[in-house]
DNA sequence: CAACAAGCTGCGGGTTTACGCAAGACGGCG
DNA sequence: CGCCGTCTTGCGTAAACCCGCAGCTTGTTG
């Protein structure tokens, strides 16, 4: 008497899944599959899904691309999100299009099966939040200020990150030429973009406005995927003038 | 009679590919798996490995490095790339450390078994090379000129993705200041960002030095694994004073 | 309420970028 | 050889960027 949905690119591990749901899941009796984040909407729509297995990374609809439009509709809907990595931009991206009191998960494929049979139950049936570990100590880290980035920064980051100027990101976020520059300096000391520049001869030195994007990619606090997002809304923006 | 090396990092894709060489090369006998590129390494040696399968993207060590090492060890030995992208940003990163005459193969993720088990043939018992239709497109636009980027095109986009200012690269690459802008120009030209950043009102610009990192990476002329490499280059480039 | 931290803003100035203009340097080609 | 295209370099300028300094607005706390 349940359904569950599955979106992942990836014949194997689609098919994984679907062996691990069953596994779990001896109420499951059907198990729908969708191979990129576009179909996987559409099926969530036409079976009205509770329950769904989503992959973050897919080429052609990326997984938080679709989990928010399908949320949007159904906010009770319930997702565990099974994901390659733990990039801190995957996280962020997923922590702020999560419903409020939304059941979900976050395990990574690295897992064991076990811990993927617990999730699903753990989801599906008790309507728990399950968060791996490693996922969660970056969590932690998003949200709360240790050593971590504020929103602000994180939103700069991005804009410099798209390519804007000092003046459009002012014009965009309604702020003062001064103030998305005092941002700007507030995120180089973060990234520690300083300390590679300096090096005391004083011709090594980084270019700090893009030196700071890429340090936050190799960080893994941005990734394509959240470029592509970002790109995307950037795109609407100035359509809307 | 002959020694197949897989280098994996997901066990999903590891067993498939196992299975694979099992069913395209029965002369094969032996199969050994390595699930990151420092342990492919490893093993290629220990085993003097001559016909290896190998993945791209992997967390440990990227398999373009591993190749390099193990081409570097012995020019001989088959590899065939198997991956998820056809990325230029691989395709260029491959075709760099390919050894002259060396047999190799690329293949996507996404082929059919049969496409891949033909390759394995084809590469470990014929010595061809044998490149997927898509990703030989992008080889061609590549090395040719059509459309795509020179290599001093490419070197100063991967030094501005870096962060280096104009002064650094100029004393990196051998050039005066006005050289690299020149070629920043070239770069910018060719990367199409004046468009969008015009847009009539002149408000909405773009600083293209940053617009044309972020064009790259979404066209996918640069990915993760290119930066990373760059990074541990210009790292090199900085210790040699 | 006073005191204080945190963030926004304008001003000013030193540095870096982007790029037009023009003078060589180098290589191919009729 | 002279002509031409491509690449390099210097000069000069307008714009953008980085940032110290100082005045203001907030929200917080004792």
């Amino acid at each position: 008497m349940m359904k569950v949905l599955i979106v992942e690119d990836d014949p194997l591990h689609r098919s994984y899944l679907h062996e691990a749901v069953n596994a779990a899941l001896p109420e499951c009796d059907t198990v729908i599959e969708a191979e990129n984040g576009t179909v996987g909407e559409k099926l969530a729509r036409d079976h009205k899904s509770a329950h769904i297995v989503m992959d973050l990374q897919m080429a052609n609809r990326n997984g938080i691309e679709a989990a928010r439009t399908i949320w949007k509709e159904r906010p009770e809907t319930r997702i565990l999100f099974w994901s390659n990595y733990s990039d801190e931009a995957y996280v962020r991206g997923v922590s702020r299009i999560v419903p409020d009191g939304a059941a979900y998960g976050y395990v990574l494929k690295s897992a064991s099966d076990e811990r993927l049979k617990l999730a699903l139950r753990s989801i599906f049936i008790e309507s728990q939040c399950v968060i791996d570990r490693e996922v969660r100590g970056l969590q932690q880290k998003s949200l709360g200020q240790t050593n971590g980035f504020t929103d602000s920064e994180y939103e700069i980051l991005v804009d410099i990150a798209l390519g804007l100027t000092d003046r459009a990101i002012a014009k965009r976020r309604g702020l003062s030429l001064r103030s998305v520059q005092n941002r700007l300096q507030q995120l180089y000391d973060k990234l520690d973009v300083y300390q590679s520049a300096g090096d005391d001869h004083e011709d090594g030195r980084f270019n700090l406005r893009a030196r700071a994007v890429t340090v936050a990619f190799l960080r893994k606090l941005l990734n394509y995927s959240a470029l592509e997002r970002a790109e995307a809304e950037l795109q609407e923006w100035l359509d809307g003038k």
